[in-house]
DNA sequence: GCCAACGTTGGC
DNA sequence: GCCAACGTTGGC
């Protein structure tokens, strides 16, 4: 069981989303690091849904893996904003989960609170000018960012 | 809206 | 292979 954290625009898809779907895809991933991740997924794991570039920018909740990655759909589709002219049906370099919704915290855990945690200080999240939107969380990392919620 | 930082592209 | 230019991310 690895522990992981994704970014999503809450415009785009927010915890509440998920809460109220159920399931969703995670698609649109285009950066190779973050799609590595995705590809190491496992049935039954476990991530905190970060939510990004919007007014409250922290984590909001916990949701699971409910399928490993398959090719993204999305690529293929011209009508998506994720579509990729370079790839085909016989060679997808993308790849999507599919996610269930677990937990919707209280409130969202910011930023700053995040930043506060020393046990939390190597989070690629909390690197200056890092990017990356889905990366593996420790079980120490796991658990410190749990204690915020008590 | 600003801007720092990053990843990608493409000419050479 | 280098590197400048460009587009994107994402907090503020």
């Amino acid at each position: 069981m690895a522990y992981w954290l994704m970014k999503s625009e809450p415009e785009e898809l927010s915890i509440l989303d998920l809460q109220r779907l159920g399931s969703a895809r995670w698609d649109g991933v285009r950066n190779y690091q973050a799609r590595n991740f995705l590809r190491q997924m496992q049935l039954g794991d476990s991530f905190f849904f970060y939510h990004s570039s919007c007014p409250q920018p922290g984590i909001a909740g916990i949701g699971t893996i409910s399928a490993s990655a398959y090719a993204d759909p999305a690529a293929l589709d011209p009508h998506s904003g994720y579509y990729d002219g370079k790839a085909s049906s016989e060679k997808n370099p993308w790849s999507a989960v599919t996610v269930a919704h677990h937990t919707t915290f209280k409130r969202v855990l910011s930023l700053a609170q995040l930043r506060q945690q020393s046990a939390l200080s190597a989070m690629p999240l909390l690197q200056k000018g890092s990017r990356l939107s889905v990366m593996p969380v420790t079980p120490e990392e796991w658990q410190a960012v749990l204690a915020l919620t008590q």
